[in-house]
DNA sequence: AAACTGGACAACCGCAGCCTC
DNA sequence: TGAGGCTGCGGTTGTCCAGTT
């Protein structure tokens, strides 16, 4: 009955993922290329975490051909089109955005598109106006007092809908400039460290731990992993 | 200056589906 | 063929931080 847990669960820490665990992730990972089995990650990276943590830091913060920043207009409005398209399948949605995480587009949807579209008077879920919403509403006021829609609320719901056919204009632009433009494939990718561009992908990884290191601000207390296992991976 | 609040995002949890034995 | 293991995915929670009171 039941399964057991994808990991043992004693002893394991837990919560955010210090600079150190970081750098013994990136190590293992540039080390070893393909990672067949995430659940031996953590023993032979010597990490106290499952498996399964180490795969999503991996995924969601560490991967070099991650984007990171702020979403810019247009994509926020390509991720509104996927959104009407394939609901909330973030993954889909993500595989349309180089260098962007099913996790971050999920939180900006969360905390920012959604509001977006209610301005809009858009319901987030099926992607129509909320005139029936709008309805419902204004019973639910009705309900509450006696008092009717005063005109304007009338007029508020009017320009929400005219902003809202305006929208849909763009909606239609966007599907047909994506339509031509369907075809990413991740600039990245460990299972092609095998092509004949090797050197040049060593390189850019190069700069990457660079740059990853900068980002993570070492503290100085922290001494990184033995330099010379740290880089090139072995062939 | 301290307490409170809300936004942003990292991380966790549990389930579904695929694969292997 | 079914049970169990593993990964991937989506929903939810936790934490940090900036802005406000």
């Amino acid at each position: 009955m039941g399964r057991k847990p994808c990991c043992d669960k004693v002893g394991l820490k837990r919560g955010p993922w210090t600079i150190e665990e970081d750098h013994k992730l990136i190590n293992f990972i540039f080390n070893n290329g393909t990672i067949p089995c995430w659940r031996n990650v953590p023993k032979l990276a010597g990490l106290l975490r499952c498996g399964k943590s180490c795969r999503l830091r991996w995924i969601n913060y560490l991967r070099p051909d991650l984007k990171r920043g702020t979403f810019t207009e247009s994509e926020e409005e390509q991720i509104i089109l996927l959104h009407s398209r394939l609901g909330n399948r973030w993954s889909k949605i993500a595989s349309h955005f180089p260098g962007r995480t099913d996790n971050e587009i999920k939180n900006n949807w969360n905390t920012k598109i959604k509001k977006k579209l209610k301005l809009l008077g858009l319901d987030p879920v099926t992607h129509k106006p909320v005139e029936d919403a709008g309805k419902a509403d204004g019973n639910k006021k009705q309900e509450e007092s006696s008092e009717t829609k005063s005109e304007d609320v009338v007029e508020e719901i009017q320009v929400s809908l005219d902003e809202t056919n305006d929208f849909l204009k763009d909606y239609e632009m966007l599907c047909k400039s994506l339509e031509l433009d369907y075809s990413y494939t991740s600039s990245f990718s460990m299972e092609e460290s095998n092509n004949p561009s090797m050197a040049e992908e060593e390189d850019s990884l190069k700069q990457w731990v660079d740059c990853v290191d900068s980002f993570l601000s070492w503290d100085d207390n922290f001494i990184p992993p033995e330099e010379e296992n740290s880089f090139p991976p072995p062939e």
